[in-house]
DNA sequence: AAATGCGCCAACCGCAATGGA
DNA sequence: GTCCATTGCGGTTGGCGCATT
């Protein structure tokens, strides 16, 4: 299957090309023309397949190749007619003189499609590449629509304050202040929010590049919960992003120390600029760099199995995994 | 110096289109 | 209309050479 019907005839050679192949198909399509390519491998003395020596002087015999690195012109004019033409590398060599079809795709997935990406530009489609924060403004818009439960007396205080997102721009997140939307669960009427966790639970994978859930663990003792975003007065700076904790420090409302974490602090150094900005911070006899997931896409989703605060873990889960799991939700609901 | 990883690109493979018997 | 050889195209592979460990 597959090879062509020539190469069952006798044994053929494959692989690279030898000078002294090159140079009899060289002299024989010089004297003759190719005419049909199935006997020039015969008439030419080659122990090749016809599509073989078709190939072979397509892409490097033929007197009129260009060779050489293509200049910022073809580059250019590549990207340009790619982008009207797609895949489409014949048609796209028709408008390279001297070019060949194979070179060009080759030229395109080994160095274009980075040289775009890297300028932000899908390769595929030639517009921007989609960004986080695009991402989730689109989520944004999602979530303002009637699916979503927006922050309701349902949630706790405490938990509130856990997952409270500031619309300030350039500030830290407050806890109480400007919540935009929080989830509760309830024991007779499951959430978007119940079910996307439940999916969660049961899907292994997401469409992010992030982790999906995070949990928050309950510090008994101190009513606390480990992970959550302090007040505004503590001057903690904490914040998380999926579930990558950026700095674990955390002072309670007695300004005592409840965690201090700075091994999972690492994480936020790998986040890109255009989620975090960094401050000085000097505090508790301690300097160093802290990180804020920036106000505008801090929107955070909690849901946990019940609203109770003695629950020891809840759930922090991503804006983008929110919209792959509702997506998905409508999608899993038409098929039950 | 040897081993390993990685990018590039020539060549191959499979399939669709074409054309002739 | 059907079959089959041939051609053309685009995706994929594998080997070479260079860089890094």
């Amino acid at each position: 299957m597959g090879r062509h019907s020539c190469c069952y005839k006798q044994k053929l050679r494959k692989g690279l090309w030898s000078p002294d192949e090159d140079e009899k198909l060289l002299n024989y399509i010089t004297r003759h023309g190719h005419g049909c390519w199935s006997s020039v491998p015969k008439l030419a003395g080659l122990q090749r397949c016809g599509k073989s020596c078709r190939l072979r002087w397509i892409n490097y015999l033929r007197p009129d190749l260009k060779r050489g690195a293509f200049s910022q012109d073809e580059e250019s004019l590549i990207i340009e007619l790619h982008a009207a033409l797609g895949n489409r590398w014949s048609q796209i060599a028709t408008r390279l003189p001297g070019r060949t079809d194979n070179e060009i795709k080759n030229f395109w997935n080994s160095c274009l499609k980075k040289k775009l990406r890297r300028k932000g530009i899908d390769p595929t489609t030639h517009k921007p590449l989609i960004t986080d924060l695009q991402t989730l403004n689109v989520i944004n818009q999602k979530l303002t629509s009637s699916e979503v439960i927006k922050s309701t007396g349902l949630i706790n205080n405490l938990l509130d304050q856990s997952m409270v997102v500031s619309s300030q721009p350039g500030t830290w997140w407050y806890p109480n202040q400007n919540a935009a939307f929080c989830f509760s669960s309830s024991t007779t009427t499951p959430t978007v929010s119940d079910q996307i966790v439940s999916l969660i639970s049961s899907v292994s994978t997401s469409a992010s590049t992030t982790p999906m859930t995070s949990n928050f663990s309950y510090v008994p003792e101190l009513n606390y919960y480990n992970n959550t975003v302090p007040s505004q007065s503590n001057s903690i700076y904490s914040a998380f992003f999926g579930n990558r904790y950026t700095e674990a420090s955390q002072i309670n409302n007695n300004n005592n120390l409840v965690v201090d974490d700075h091994a999972h602090g690492q994480d936020m150094k790998s986040w890109p600029s255009e989620i975090l900005h960094y401050t000085e911070h000097n505090q508790s006899s301690e300097t160093g760099l802290e990180a804020e997931v920036k106000p505008d896409i801090a929107k955070y989703y909690l849901g946990s199995s019940t609203s109770s605060l003695n629950e020891s873990t809840a759930r922090l889960l991503h804006d983008a995994d929110v919209e792959w799991y509702s997506s998905n939700l409508q999608k899993l609901s038409n098929m039950c």
